[in-house]
DNA sequence: GTGTCAATTGACATCGTGTCAAGCAAAAGG
DNA sequence: CCTTTTGCTTGACACGATGTCAATTGACAC
């Protein structure tokens, strides 16, 4: 549960991160994430009480190492609301590849596990946020399309982003992310900016 | 892998189809399954070769119970664009329910189950074609509306309709159904139907 | 040197999948 | 009526993954 050696912590994470994103999320066992960091699988469980532990403590870890800012608090980003749509939509869809093999892994484990479905359901809601601050800028500066209010619009544009969305344009449908970045923008500046 | 007792077979399947709906599609193990089928674990294994395969073949059979005209020929479906568009959602919408936590069980599966990956794929693609067809029936009726192209129309329809999106907005997110139907129905008609 | 800390090793319990051999009850066929 | 076949049962087992535990090593500090 502590944390002996925070240098062997941080390569479990990164470990974990790693396998994750380059198995879509799924057939990522403790011995190979072990292996990976160069320690012992019983090691892991001297930094981490089990597989959800880890696997949200690989969500802040990978929290931390990106920038946020787009992401979360859109509407400081860039000048006009069109801008600010496009940097909030390329920051999510920036995010998602690395988080969602985090999150699908989460929501693999028992279904009766409460605290890994809300340390998920927490990410979920951070989206909401701030497709409801991008959405709001929007409108505060009068670019948001005519006949769609804010609530509706944000609702829309999260369900465009929602990750489930992208692992499965990806990974079952077999789009690229340049693909699915494209697709968003384009769907989103026609559907929430005025005059486009 | 044949089919000692067709009838135990139904059985065995209608179990699986409940029990996963029940769960939401996953911690559903061939034991459960096997109980609720009045039957003994290892008979299992007399009708199906392995998971996998008992859960592609309820994939068959939930979609033999199910009327799926509306589903995949909206074009013949009701009168008007807006109704057709309608009765399209609400046949996909019914569906999701049952065939989606299958699905879900089969994508949890070992990654590298090709067979299951690709029976999955299958079922996307149909509702790629469904898509296709609904909103190609409303350009052809010229209620489709200005400024946007079938094809993305396709996308974007099939965008909403995407089943891990349904999952996650009922499962994580806590919406109803009845939210989900609401909300998609109302966001097609705003996007597709001319005038609305 | 004596602790102490971090990780190692080997062993083990538990649980789910899948396999196998032996047995059993009922229906079908002579 | 007896025999065979069918469809399932029972009990046992191999395997792989998670999680736990006790004993041990190696390094660094006091």
């Amino acid at each position: 549960m502590s944390s002996p050696n925070p240098d062997t912590r941080k390569r479990i994470l990164q470990a974990t991160a790693d396998l994750l994103t380059e198995g879509g999320g799924t057939g990522v066992r403790m011995s190979d994430i072990a292996k990976r960091a160069g320690i012992s699988r019983q090691a892991v469980y001297l930094h981490f009480a089990n597989r959800a532990d880890l696997l949200i403590a690989t969500t802040f870890y990978v929290d931390e190492l990106k920038d946020s800012d787009a992401r979360l608090a859109p509407s400081r980003a860039a000048k006009t609301g069109s801008e600010r749509l496009d940097a909030f939509i390329e920051a999510w869809a920036g995010y998602l590849p690395e988080i969602y093999p985090i999150g699908r892994a989460l929501i693999d484990m028992s279904p009766t596990d409460e605290e890994a479905r809300s340390a998920w359901a927490q990410r979920m809601q951070d989206m909401r946020e701030g497709c409801e601050a991008a959405i709001n800028a929007l409108k505060r500066d009068g670019d948001l399309a005519p006949g769609m209010t804010a609530p509706q619009a944000t609702d829309l544009l999260w369900t465009l982003l929602l990750l489930p969305n992208w692992e499965h344009l990806t990974q079952v449908c077999g789009w690229s992310q340049k693909q699915y970045l494209k697709h968003i923008t384009a769907t989103a500046r026609r559907l929430f900016v005025m005059g486009a």
